[in-house]
DNA sequence: GATACAGTACTCGGATAGGACATGTCCGAGTGCTACGGG
DNA sequence: CCCGTAGCACTCGGACATGTCCTATCCGAGTACTGTATC
């Protein structure tokens, strides 16, 4: 799994901190130390999936295109990693012995059914839990992480 | 997530069905029309992981090393994939605001921590799944699956 | 006929290329701010 | 003092290199079989 997602995820929670305050990708890149050109390009792919807008131009850059509650986990990892599943049935049977050209072996295929619940399951724990749970979470522990997330992020005063 | 892990499985599945008979690569390879140089590749891994058997020479090929109830389909994963979990958590917040570098994150971090969630879910679904679940599955739904398999693996009377 | 032995064909195992995707970087299009000049 | 406007600095967005891992292949080491010659 491409370590953007990790990257997107950190993101996301600063994003939620800043409240709707647009957040540049240079700022959240120097957040953690990251390549900021590289960060802008898993951020668009946020944008692309509409969990983050963007705003161009100075005071521009990302904010969370809605509420934390409504942000899942999985919502996060299809937007940088797509749609297809990590085990994607390739149709094997199809050159074994009795296998038909005509049969979605994706679907009826035994193993890649076996493999698809736990892919599902995998998945299903991702949409269970929203980026306020993990907002909150952080928050109960840390309870001066909003204040020195806006810190670092919110334009300083010129 | 490689395509080796299909191939890998079917061919576990097949080697089930050859009861203790040695399996060359290349026949497994030609049940599905796959590259036997390359199957030959993956049937290697599995071998190192201790869940099939090598033997050289004519007559020789691969086995499974214990019996199918004792193969979980997190064996096979692992052994193809390697231990370390999809999602590794890299620590970012060590170069964070407040980081410390004596602490782990891959333990603390929240979100590393809800990432691991899913995929300790995922792998405990494929770790409850045995050899002989899809294999007793398939049976019950076609009957006559080892009898082919078995005609298409056996070496050929000379 | 039984046996020893050399040759052979077959198999795994690792070393070796090729290609696709993740990683990382750079520059252009667009936008809002800012400062200046005029009314 | 207020307003319009030109310039500018800043931001995203996509196009362009680089590295790493999956995919695919080939050849050598080892082994069991086979056929033959000998006793």
């Amino acid at each position: 799994m491409s370590e953007g997602v990790e990257w997107a995820l950190h993101s996301c929670l600063n994003l939620a901190w800043a409240e709707q305050q647009a957040v540049p990708a240079r700022k959240l890149a120097a957040f953690y130390d990251l390549p900021p050109a590289y960060l802008n390009r898993q951020l668009q792919a946020l944008a692309r999936a509409g969990i983050v807008t963007s705003t161009s131009g100075p005071r521009g850059g990302f904010r969370l295109a809605r509420s934390p509650e409504q942000i899942t986990l999985l919502d996060v990892v299809v937007a940088i990693e797509g749609e297809q599943d990590a085990f994607r049935c390739q149709q094997i049977m199809r050159d074994g012995p009795g296998g038909r050209s005509d049969v979605d072996y994706r679907k009826h295929c035994l193993v890649s059914q076996a493999m698809r619940r736990a892919e599902l399951a995998w998945r299903r724990e991702l949409a269970t839990q929203t980026l306020a749970d993990i907002k909150d979470s952080v928050e109960s522990r840390h309870p001066d992480a909003p204040r020195v997330a806006r810190n670092q992020l919110d334009t300083p005063a010129r």
